[in-house]
RNA sequence: GGGCGGUUAGCUCAGCUGGUUAGAGCAUCUGUCUUACACACAGAAGGUCAGAGGUUCGAGUCCUCUAUCGCCCA
């Protein structure tokens, strides 16, 4: 194995052996349980990012664990048309290539265009994905437009509305005037922008008075139909029923009483303007008002505006202030902080325009949503989010799918210009089954994206028809990961569709992760230049520490900024990892006779039976968090076992006895519990393990053992065993390793030089035994001389002396050393010590602590209240023989 | 306005059924190329767990309030 761990040269050819072994395939053992996990497909347009690469490692992490476990695994990749995201980018392309608008060129032949488009480019961003490790099954990857998913949004739409749940109707929409669509609420993001709230004054008809109202939007005065007041409002009874002459208009609008209208907002009465304002709509509908539309779809001003025809809505507003300044109108420009509305991929104010589109009834159909999430069928990691969900279920509002776009699944509607008739239906139509007329024209809108991917965990497998195999084997998936901030724009629609397709709930989990920031704390965005390319960092670090660094040390959905040192500290992990191995395989190699790997499971030598009891119970937790969706603790603790306890002690430890070729062999243990412990980790680190696993295969081989298979990838993942669990043992090494650590402690505070050697003489009540075994250990870890024994009063009083909780360590050497600072050091463990011996003796004196507290807490305090004791009792000893 | 979070070491964060002296990575300080690893080793220093109340034998952990920062929905 070479010094260093080099990924790049192992991850590619790993990931398309793997991929060519068909290991990202279910298996098709009989009785196997399924385990699916549909991934978020990604715009075909888009390229990998940060947010990819999270959810990629999260979620490849569970697939690998699961299927490691045995579960028929199922990891469903694909990619989603993305309406209006496709839409732009095909049409920039088109207009800088070719020089022609999308218009020019036809609806029919654009389509074209973006298809062509698709298939070259389409891929790009899963080839990528590869980049990451990801163990999904290709082969069955899916296009939200393929004809697949399309049969799903038919038979969706079509029961829909047959069920009387979906519908048309002309209301007030977010309309994106730059996008030249619809938008649902879910598209529009809101801002605090810095804005004036204008007074204007309104002339009563026929008297030499007015009215003053205030708005943000001037613009929109031109297309005022009333001027509304509380009817509460003393203020203002008096002109109730009269009119206003709309100014610059002429038109005369009525003065009406509306209990809507919020009398501490502006001056208490307001304009109403029903084609431009969701509360303004609602308010002529309940008057019967007048709807003049002012702003047209393309955000200029329609004719109705008069002389402002043909403007901008931006140049209206100027033009509107102008002019009602000029007549004596305006009244006052309030500074005034207002939260707009803006479409969220153009981020262009959203303009409220009154139109025909299609609709779901979202607060009808997604109560069985709610239900299922009460019932505890669908369960949200971590927990709070129910609660958010919760509140999301609770204030829906009709859903708005129809988009004013080329590109997407075209509404299967169809209305014939004979009679009149509107035929919705899953098969295109090809006469009228009202007046068997052909006129008939299929509606020019499609639908939001987000339809089609609300059907996802569906199209994937194949449904429709219910009997698709895919489907029956895979339906309800298992677990939705993705992140937190698409919560209701998708989980939410999937749960929904889900149940109201099939009556049974899409997944039953939802795991939702945090977003990435920059180190900073910063959101992640295009616009602000702060993104951070993947692929760029799995060049630097390789892509397991691009993984690690992403998921380890992260709460489920908590925000988490990445950095370049946790990168370097994943990377630093891997080569650990790597030259850990490396000394095993070494050692391997350079023992000639042949392992006995019969003694794995009965370990006889001390650090043996340690190193197993630990990596036992590191399976054991490491099963318990992943089995809570606990993935960073599970690697977290992976990281501290191989680094703190396999490296830094039982790989030095066992160099003892290598060395000195005494007692039983480590070796077995140095290999296998490596072994199992690679299998641990490989969820997370897929590359590095796997590369280690093969070389140790070979090592092993050489020493009789065939046991390995043919990828760790598909080995079986390590089961705890408790009856290796062994606490004699724990505690017996972790005496050992205070007894190191206190000599090396003295060593470095008395600088001594690292190639002098000291004399040590251990004192131990209950682990002289023990000690004694370990007395090359020691003297080699410590670098010291040492001698045991079972009294302390055989120690040197002139040494540097150190009282541990089972032993007595009394350090000597030649030269000069500060014997009064050492005592100090006593004093201060015996003041330290006498506190916490009170604060113990409180607690078990504490009548109510003994009768209430489990009876383990308080055997477990009077054992450290013993523990203490004896150490007192040395520390006094001590202390005293220096006066 | 409604909802959900965060506040723990200099920095970034873990700490999920309440139970030893609260942990990690990075940074800092001291020493070391000790034959797996300087992408490393050994040692050290560093915290009133935002504040105040409460529940409890026992609170970083549960409850209430306050401050402050953030996110989501209107």
């Amino acid at each position: 194995m070479a010094k260093a761990y080099d990924f790049a040269a192992v991850e590619t050819p790993a990931y398309e052996w793997w991929e060519g072994q068909n290991y990202f395939k279910p298996n098709e053992k009989p009785g196997a349980e399924p385990f699916t996990i549909v991934m978020p497909p990604p715009n075909v347009t888009g390229s990998l990012h940060l947010g990819h690469a999270l959810e990629s490692a999260i979620q490849d992490a569970m697939v690998r664990w699961r299927r490691m476990q045995g579960y028929s695994t199922l990891w469903l990749p694909g990619t989603d048309h993305a309406g209006i995201a496709t839409q732009l980018v095909v049409e920039r392309d088109l207009l800088a290539k070719n020089e022609v608008t999308r218009h020019e060129l036809g609806r029919e032949k654009f389509v074209e265009r973006i298809w062509e488009w698709v298939d070259e480019y389409g891929d790009v961003i899963q080839e990528q994905r590869k980049r990451l490790g990801a163990s999904c099954d290709w082969d069955r990857a899916t296009f939200t437009m393929d004809p697949g998913p399309a049969a799903a949004v038919r038979r969706t739409f079509v029961r829909l509305y047959k069920k009387d749940l979906i519908y048309r109707g002309n209301r007030i929409v977010n309309w994106c005037p730059v996008c030249r669509t619809a938008l649902s609420d879910l598209e529009v993001i809101h801002e605090e922008r810095e804005t004036y709230l204008y007074k204007f004054k309104y002339p009563i008809a026929g008297e030499d008075d007015h009215v003053t109202i205030a708005t943000t939007r001037p613009e929109t005065m031109l297309g005022d139909t009333a001027v509304a007041v509380n009817p509460e409002d003393d203020r203002y009874r008096h002109l109730i029923g009269k009119s206003v002459e709309l100014p610059l208009t002429g038109r005369i609008i009525p003065i009406i009483s509306d209990a809507a209208v919020d009398v501490d907002f502006g001056t208490g009465a307001l304009k109403v303007t029903p084609a431009h304002d969701p509360a303004d709509f609602e308010i002529g509908r309940r008057h019967g008002l007048d709807t003049v539309t002012v702003i047209g779809l393309d955000g200029r001003m329609t004719e109705d505006a008069g002389e402002f025809a043909g403007m901008d809505r931006s140049d209206a507003r100027a033009a509107v202030l102008e002019a009602l300044d000029k007549i004596g109108l305006l009244e006052a420009e309030v500074p005034y902080t207002q939260s707009i509305a803006l479409c969220d991929r153009s981020k262009d104010p959203v303009e409220p325009l009154s139109s025909l589109q299609w609709w779901v009834k979202e607060p009808a159909i997604s109560k069985v949503s709610r239900e299922a999430v009460e019932e505890g069928k669908i369960k949200f990691v971590p927990e709070r989010f129910t609660r958010v969900y919760y509140n999301w279920i609770d204030n829906l509002r009709d859903w708005c799918i129809s988009r004013q776009l080329w590109w997407g699944h075209r509404i299967p509607v169809w209305y014939c210009d004979d009679c009149d008739e509107t035929i919705v239906e899953e098969e295109d139509p090809t006469e009228c089954p009202s007046c068997n007329g052909h006129a008939l024209r299929q509606d020019e809108d499609v639908l939001d994206t987000w339809f089609s991917s609300g059907l996802w965990p569906l199209s994937t497998l194949n449904w429709p028809p219910e009997e698709a195999e895919d489907f029956q084997k895979f339906y309800p998936t298992s677990v939705m990961e993705c992140g937190r901030d698409i919560l209701f724009l998708w989980v939410s629609r999937m749960i929904t569709l889900g149940i109201e397709n099939t009556g049974e709930i899409p997944f039953h989990t939802v795991y939702l992760h945090g977003l990435l920031q920059d180190p900073s704390g910063s959101k992640m965005s295009k616009t602000k230049g702060n993104v951070v390319d993947p692929l760029e960092l799995i060049e630097m670090y390789g892509t397991d520490a691009v993984r690690f660094a992403l998921t380890t040390g992260v709460a489920p959905g908590n925000e988490s900024r990445l950095s370049h040192p946790k990168m370097e500290s994943g990377r630093n992990f891997a080569n650990k990892l790597w030259n850990a191995a490396r000394f095993v395989t070494n050692s391997l190699d350079a023992e000639d006779a042949e392992v006995d790997w019969s003694v794995c499971e009965s370990p006889e030598h001390p650090e043996d039976r340690w190193v197993v009891s630990r990596q036992n119970r590191l399976a054991a937790e490491v099963d318990r968090y992943l089995d809570e969706y606990q993935i960073g603790e599970a690697q977290r603790i992976l990281y501290d076992f191989i680094w703190s306890e396999y490296c830094d002690w039982y790989l030095e430890l066992a160099k003892v006895r290598i060395r000195s070729q005494s007692g039983p062999s480590p070796l077995p243990y140095l290999a296998d519990v490596l072994e199992k412990t690679l299998r641990l980790l490989h969820p997370f680190m897929p590359f590095v393990t796997e590369q280690i696993w093969q070389h140790l295969k070979t090592a092993f081989a050489k020493h009789g053992r065939t046991d390995l298979g043919e990828s760790i990838m598909i080995a079986e993942y390590p089961v705890a065993n408790p009856d290796l669990f062994e606490d004699d043992s724990e505690l017996n090494l972790e005496t050992l390793m205070d007894v190191v650590r206190s000599i090396r402690n003295v060593r470095a505070e008395m600088r001594i030089d690292p190639v002098v050697h000291v004399n040590a003489s251990i004192a131990s009540d209950e682990a002289a035994d023990f000690l004694a075994s370990e007395k090359d250990a020691i003297e080699a870890l410590a670098r010291a001389a040492v001698d045991i024994s079972a009294n302390s009063a055989d120690q040197p009083v002139d040494a540097v002396t150190v009282v541990l909780s089972r032993a007595t360590v009394a350090i000597s050497m030649d030269g000069d050393f500060d014997l009064a600072a050492a005592r100090d050091h006593l004093a201060d463990d015996l003041g330290n010590a006498t506190a916490a011996r009170a604060r113990l003796e409180g607690r078990l004196n504490n009548e109510q602590f003994l009768a209430k507290a489990p009876d383990e807490v308080v055997e477990k305090e009077r054992t450290r209240l013993a523990e203490i004791d004896d150490r007192i009792t040395r520390l006094r000893q001590l202390v005293g023989a220096g006066d």
